[in-house]
DNA sequence: GGGACTGTATGGTTTCCATCGAACACTCTG
DNA sequence: CAGAGTGTTCGATGGAAACCATACAGTCCC
């Protein structure tokens, strides 16, 4: 069988993620409005994109329910997620965030 | 007994307001959060101030839950409220919130 | 292949919050 | 004072969401 080289391409369902446009400002701030999900947010944005895997992150919960505040995160634009190797790596989606809802994200960063 | 003239003294309990500075990110995102707060928000922004009383606004919910989401708002420091007679008039706190969470009440008054 | 590792899916529990009905408090008007 | 109008409080209920333990699916390394 052929494989593909290098960094290979994975064999798991991808990611889905939405459009931007399709984020309401309510679904938006109810994202950001759960402890948890804002910690992500914040740990993501001080960190170069795709370095963060998603269990590397402090937070004080299990692996399913941090599943799914990032299902969440990106449902919500986000975060932007790829696999790589066994891995899933993130990256906060800054601009475009920011293109939708300007000055959102600054505020949440902004540590109070 | 003398009684107060003109706009008279309630001897009702006062609204009480939050201090802006007590209020954090996270409570002023959750307050907006909610679809109802978040008309009775736009719906006072358009309106001049201490002109709308609290059951004059066109949310699907009594009376009781019409009092709470207000005490939710007062809280998040996004509404005054005075007595007005047997009224209770409010007003969209722009100004001070706006200092405290520049652009946040912009980007929710936009409409989507 | 075997095992460690990473993340997702499933099922069930708990916690939180929005809501309502009913009752109460206060104000104004007749 | 009686009654209508406005808003809050109380108690209870329903549903949404966060959470965990377990089990499962890929990926990497030996």
């Amino acid at each position: 069988m052929a494989r593909e080289a290098g960094r290979g391409a994975s064999h798991r369902a991808a990611p889905v993620h939405a459009r931007l446009d399709d984020v309401t400002v309510q679904e938006a701030l109810a994202a950001l409005a759960d402890p948890v999900r804002l910690t992500l947010v914040r740990e993501l944005a001080s960190s170069d994109d795709w370095t963060r895997s998603c269990g590397s992150f402090d937070v004080p919960v299990g692996k399913p329910a941090l599943s799914h505040h990032f299902a969440a995160l990106r449902a919500a634009g986000l975060v932007e997620q790829r696999d790589e190797g066994a891995r899933r790596v993130n990256r906060l989606r800054r601009e475009e965030f920011d293109a939708r809802f300007p000055g959102l994200l600054a505020l949440v960063l902004r540590g109070d």
